[in-house]
DNA sequence: TTGATTTCTTTACCTATGTAAATGCATAGC
DNA sequence: GCTATGCATTTACATAGGTAAAGAAATCAA
């Protein structure tokens, strides 16, 4: 059984049948290294399954600070998520941190099937409620914890990542400068 | 039409059966100042729908900490969403801060409506979804905009609430203290 | 290897916000 | 009219974190 479909059964198991009409709205897509899955101001139209490669999702304010909101990697889906189900402009930027493999589908035609498909619709609710439930989680952790022991979540939630990605990409996801990280991390050395 | 159900159909229209199905399972409920809809450490069961009064959804860590997570006014649902969704234990009290008026069902009869009636499943989506994009929402504002930004986006989002709760809750919904928020609105007006 | 670029760390200084305690100011009972 | 209580504000001081600029280290390209 491929990643995908062990991932989505993971949310609500389907019928071969709807697994056939979903899996057939997939199309394999490569992003090298800092191309964008989507960008800011586009209308977000497809969503992707990410089967290698870390994407970061990012927000940029009018003054051009960013703010690192979410490291995607395998297993996982890709998109502008509130874009897709509120159809306004998408606000976030998402962009390949190093080479990505990924499925790629029109979020309309996955729509389509919650028609005929009702265990794919329920999947859907059952995903947006697990987005829903690691926004709370973040949510608490921006407010009432500091900058330290956010890093040290970070660390536990992505384990791989720490290595991969530059420290300025740490410091963003954590709401924090690479000043301050550098700091946080001498003080963690142990000194 | 009440305002519970041209909420509701705001969601997703459904159609007669389904909201006769639906609104039998909803009983009224009063909840007096300073009572709480649900505390943490228990297992969410029931979900509310606000007809009238304030409620408070606030998480407090191990040292006692609070941080005022939302406020509910009319017409919106309560409950601890992502304890319903997930059965987890749920982490977040909600607290009447008025004598409030609710219609109250069990969470659990509300989904085993999904197998025979999909307005209602999509209409649970629809909502888990519009959640998800508030959370969003209000994340990008905690970690790109100061307090006094924070501070006239809550001005906006909840204009009546400014004269009818203290000003302590509000500071802990904008995550600062309220010693902070005092200096804030000094110099917002004008000094 | 060398030079150029990108990343990481450090330093000095500044600002936002926290903590604790005191004060002021209402309002509700008595 | 008092007084207790709860709330808002103020003050003084402490800390987390920002900004800017420089230096060190790592990486990449030629």
């Amino acid at each position: 059984m491929t990643d995908f479909k062990s991932f989505f059964n993971g949310l609500n198991p389907v019928s071969d049948d709807s697994w056939e009409k979903l899996i057939s709205l997939f199309k394999p897509r490569r992003l090298s290294k800092n191309e964008y899955f989507i960008k800011a101001g586009e209308q977000a139209k497809e969503i992707g399954f990410l089967e290698s490669g870390i994407i970061r999702a990012f927000y940029r304010n009018n003054e051009g600070v960013e703010y690192n909101k979410h490291f995607f990697i395998n297993p996982c889906f890709v998109g502008g998520y509130a874009s897709l189900v509120t159809q306004k402009v998408n606000e976030i930027n998402q962009e390949a941190l190093s080479d990505c493999n990924l499925l790629v589908a029109s979020y309309n035609e996955i729509t389509g099937l919650y028609q005929t498909c009702p265990d794919i619709e329920r999947a859907a609710r059952v995903l947006s409620e697990r987005f829903f439930v690691q926004k709370e989680q973040r949510e608490i952790e921006l407010v009432l914890l500091d900058a330290e022991k956010r890093y040290e979540i970070f660390r536990r939630d992505f384990p791989q990542l720490e290595q991969e990605i530059p420290q300025y990409h740490i410091a963003s996801y954590l709401g924090i400068t690479p000043t301050q990280l550098s700091r946080i991390r001498r003080k963690m050395a142990g000194l």
